[in-house]
DNA sequence: AAAAAGCATTGACTTTGGTCAATGCTTGAG
DNA sequence: CTCAAGCATTGACCAAAGTCAATGCTTTTT
């Protein structure tokens, strides 16, 4: 039981066999079946969740109801609403499975808790955090400073196995596009080679 | 000196007169000249600034000369290449100053001995980094999900001193659009009220 | 096994943003 | 103070992405 989590944790920051039991403590097990909601709209969120197995998606919904994906979170990955966690102000974003998934689960008091205990988990989320800051900034410039195809090269360059596992409308939602540009932009790419 | 700098980090987390003191030593002041450059592509960034007077901006050059902006900051705000500062590979962005600038420059070295000397520098980070990904996820979120109109107004409401401090091709840049665009899309705001 | 739902693709057409060129205004350097 | 450079705006045209509708697969559900 949370063997990945616990793996990553020590790629990041070494823990001694203590310090594992310790933090187990503060740790939940979830399981989720594919399409079941993590967190809804409005609802608070209340952990941050990494995934042990499976597939998530983090997405808002606008005003003509259409879904725009956000982020997606694979085996390894951490998945929340970190904008409603820290503030417990109403979440923006709704996170489901796209697959029969197992989490693990930090809630706020854990997560708090952790950080004024335990030093090291403070430096394992800031090693974390400042990750997925760099990565959001790579997927921010390509958007504003590469061409379409490109963009889509990249991505499946980066992420092979998303683009391997999630439906391709899906794909285009989470890089700002109808799933029938997509579809023609990869024709396109297809055809030069 | 550092007034504004450490006025930020007290605000995030309290120190003591000795700590304050003791984080002064790792502090290095500059001043940069509207257009002067603090980090070009290829160097490798070896710092992170922090925003006492003035505005800077970081942006990328694609393969046909044209630049992408990736990051405005002004007073209070912090920049770098992160990705370059932690890893010691090439800058893939430049930063230059948009205003006759003060910075506050927190070397890697300094940043690596605060981080095992004084916890508080550690919890400082965190927290800004942290607020940095959601600031940066809320933008994100907005390009791939709101028509442009919504955008723009968007992003008068949350920064207007950015909008009217910097000229408005670079808030076009910025937001991945072309001059003319932007100015259309002003005008069809104005025509509204 | 049959029916239904979800998905990717394609075509025709519309809308939106980009490109190119010109104008007038403001700012800054010499 | 003058001239050049930078900037915002506009128009005419072009290219790219969105929309709508139809088709044929595949996967789920019953």
């Amino acid at each position: 039981m949370y063997k990945s989590f616990l793996q990553n944790f020590n790629s990041k920051v070494r823990l001694t066999e203590e310090e594992e039991a310790f933090i187990k403590n503060y740790l939940t097990p979830k399981k989720l079946r594919k399409k079941q909601y993590l967190l809804q709209e409005t609802d608070i969120c209340k952990f941050i969740a990494f995934v042990e197995k499976g597939a998530l998606r983090a997405y808002s919904v606008d005003e003509n109801g259409k879904e725009h994906i956000i982020q997606f979170a694979l085996e390894g990955w951490t998945i929340s609403d970190l904008y409603s966690f820290l503030t417990s102000e109403p979440a923006t974003y709704n996170i489901d499975a796209l697959e029969d998934s197992e989490l693990v689960l930090i809630s706020k008091a854990a997560h708090e808790e952790l950080l004024q205990k335990l030093p090291k988990y403070e430096t394992y989320f800031r090693i974390q955090i400042t990750g997925a800051y760099i990565a959001m900034q790579k997927r921010l410039t390509s958007i504003i400073s590469s061409p379409l195809e490109e963009r889509y090269k990249n991505l499946t360059a980066l992420y092979p196995t998303i683009v391997e596992r999630v439906p391709q409308h899906m794909i285009a939602s989470y890089m700002g596009l109808q799933p029938e540009t997509l579809s023609r932009i990869r024709r396109k790419i297809a055809a030069k080679k």
